[in-house]
RNA sequence: GGGGGCGUAGCUCAGUUGGUUAGAGCGCCGGCCUGUCACGCCGGAGGCCGCGGGUUCGAGUCCCGUCGCUCCCGCCA
């Protein structure tokens, strides 16, 4: 789809020794005259009298004529030339005769008859095509192994135009509102809560590490404190966890914090941006954007980052099933869970696929699944003969279940319930084409629990971070009971963004660490110097943080944030191309006072 | 940390119940070709079947281990 008239911002080429014109800016304007192009050979066809090639560069592709009619001396060259070899040709612009026309090509129309021309660099053959759109696409390895040629594809191109037209947007919508783009440190302070930290050897202090930001969230709020009122930054954050198709260990965050504002002001902004934003790749976003709050999205979709472009909704079945004698659904209510189930429509699977149901709910954490088909006024089902025909009969109707439909439940902790039952959603959707084409679902998340309770650490932990502001009073003794001031915008069943308005009353501040378990002391030590801004008189603030590369990434319908990032991560954290990470020198680990201990004597 | 999938020619893949000489398409090399655009036709080269061990008369195929890639769970304030 990418054509010189998407990109419409070039600007001519200066002439020089190597070129005068883009390849895929040449049209009517230029016929009758001479340019001169130069860039990748795409495609060469070798008539043997005649030499097409395909002449490649950022912005296209146009059609080289090599005529020993006009080429003369440069014939030869059409013949010598190879993929990728890199050339520059001057040339009469021609029009082609109509049945020669390529309508697939933007430049199809004309051609540029070759008078002379020059090979700048051979290329070695590449290890795998570059041109050739719609084909088998290398694996992964390879194509990261040698990204630059990877880059050169067409898609790959594509991709990170778009992702510069996105960041171009952002910019522009803030800049418009009254923001300023402010940078904060990368090499920063480690202030271990949440992931973990990447940390790098202090040489001048030896013992000592800096960590980088796995957001810049202290320093924004600094910013705040500073007086500039609505700052935002395209920033790169950076965190020690394992990755997934939507994680790199660094990755991008729009950020943004605004002062004496509430949720409602943070939110239109962001709506408002949101739109601007998407709308350079074609999306429409309608306004307002559903709020959703956390409960709800849970105890409907399982999850806390729900797609709402489809139903098959969830609900709770324990109360129907009150004094269901089946040990399954009993010993779930009994326990402190629930039996949760969904509806999934009229299908006919067989028995094997229920089977893969089945395991893929054991491979979610669950004990099990029931499956079953609606009837007439019952169920066919394994589990059928283990529920009252009451049973049968209430579950029914709480799913809405009509004749054929297939019934999905999990009893289990409410947990584990909902991941069940919201991957299985999702994933059975997709299956089914249930998803309308080319639709979008946004939704905010919002009225989150401050905090929740980590089995793991014995302790409250926060749901986004300590600095998230309550609603209402703080009452020390129902933790759970607390309100967030939270929101989070999701699109397509994607977490693009989170924010919050911020704690900017230093009491309340310590005692939200507090109820975590960062006593004063500890407050003093690792977050003294946010408590001491927000003492010399804070605004209040709050804000919100995108993930950039999965925004690009939906935007260009990309499974993986690795197809809008240039030079991306395996799964592993390494990079095949540079081969990071790489064990370093004994020199260079001796002059951060990190040298291997066996080199001292035993 | 745990689970699933994959690893065969430069690339994408096929390879039956374990069977003798491991295939295809694309790419590459050589030849022919003046209107192709995934050009066409003829010919050719190219293999540590990821690596190590085992079972077997015999292993690409079965078993164990290991490495790499990938997806998911945990984790990601």
């Amino acid at each position: 789809m990418s054509s010189a008239a998407e990109i419409p911002e070039f600007p001519a080429q200066r002439g020089n020794d190597f070129r005068d014109t883009w390849a895929g800016a040449v049209g009517s304007e230029q016929v009758g005259t001479e340019v001169r192009v130069a860039g990748w050979v795409n495609r060469r066809r070798d008539h043997g009298g005649l030499v097409f090639i395909d002449l490649r560069d950022r912005t296209g592709v146009i059609q080289l004529v090599f005529d020993p009619d006009d080429a003369g001396d440069a014939f030869a060259l059409g013949h010598e030339l190879r993929s990728e070899d890199v050339i520059s040709v001057h040339g009469a612009v021609v029009e082609r005769s109509p049945e020669t026309v390529n309508p697939e090509l933007p430049t199809g129309a004309w051609e540029v008859r070759v008078a002379e021309g020059t090979r700048l660099a051979d290329a070695e053959t590449p290890p795998f095509q570059i041109e050739g759109r719609g084909r088998s696409e290398a694996g992964e390895e390879t194509r990261l192994r040698y990204r630059y040629l990877d880059l050169r594809r067409e898609p790959m191109r594509e991709a990170l135009e778009l992702r510069a037209r996105i960041v171009r947007a952002m910019r522009e919508l803030l800049d418009g509102e009254g923001f300023i783009e402010i940078e904060t440190p990368v090499l920063t302070r480690s202030t271990p809560e949440g992931a973990r930290d990447f940390l790098v050897p202090s040489r001048l202090q030896p013992g000592s590490f800096y960590a980088l930001p796995q957001s810049p969230q202290l320093f924004k709020q600094l910013l705040m404190a500073s007086g500039f009122e609505r700052y935002y930054q395209i920033a790169r954050c950076f965190r020690d966890e394992d990755l997934r198709a939507d994680r790199q260990p660094d990755f991008t965050q729009l950020d943004i914090e605004m002062s004496f504002v509430d949720e409602e002001d943070v939110i239109a902004v962001n709506e408002r941006l949101i739109r601007h934003v998407l709308a350079v790749a074609g999306i429409e976003v309608d306004l307002p954007i559903q709020r959703i709050p956390y409960d709800d999205a849970l105890a409907r979709f399982g999850t806390d980052r729900p797609d709402v472009r489809f139903g098959m909704e969830l609900r709770d079945l324990s109360e129907a099933l009150g004094t269901t004698e089946f040990r399954v659904f009993r010993g779930a209510i009994d326990g402190g869970g629930v039996v949760k189930g969904m509806n999934a429509g009229r299908r006919e699977l067989p028995r094997s696929e229920l089977d893969g149901l089945i395991s893929a709910a054991q491979e979610l954490g669950a004990k099990g699944l029931v499956w079953a088909f609606r009837e007439g006024d019952g169920w066919r089902s394994p589990t059928a003969k283990f529920l009252s025909g009451e049973e049968l009969n209430r579950l029914n109707s709480e799913l809405g279940a009509e004749e054929g439909d297939l019934l999905l439940i999990v009893a289990d902790a409410a947990a584990v319930a909902n991941r069940v039952l919201g991957t299985l959603r999702t994933r059975l959707a997709e299956r089914w084409d249930e998803i309308p084409a080319g639709s979008h679902g946004f939704c905010w998340i919002v009225d989150w629990p401050l905090l929740e309770w980590s089995e793991e650490e014995g302790r409250w932990t926060p749901l986004h971070h300590p600095f998230t502001d309550f609603a209402g009073e703080l009452d020390e003794d129902d933790p759970a009971g607390i309100r967030a001031r939270a929101y989070d915008i999701v699109w397509n069943g994607s977490e693009i963004g989170g924010g919050s308005i911020r704690i900017s009353d230093p009491v309340a501040q310590e005692r939200v660490l507090g109820l975590i378990g960062v006593g004063p002391e500890e407050a003093e030590a690792r977050f003294g110097f946010l408590l001491e801004a927000l003492r010399y008189g804070a605004p209040p603030h709050g804000g919100i943080a995108y993930g950039l590369d999965r925004i690009c990434a939906l935007a260009a319908g990309a499974e993986s944030i690795r197809d809008v990032i240039a030079f991306p991560k395996t799964a592993s954290g390494g990079d095949p191309l540079t081969g990071a990470p790489a064990p370093v020198d004994e020199r260079q680990l001796r002059e951060l006072g990190l040298a291997a201990r066996d080199s001292a004597p035993r």
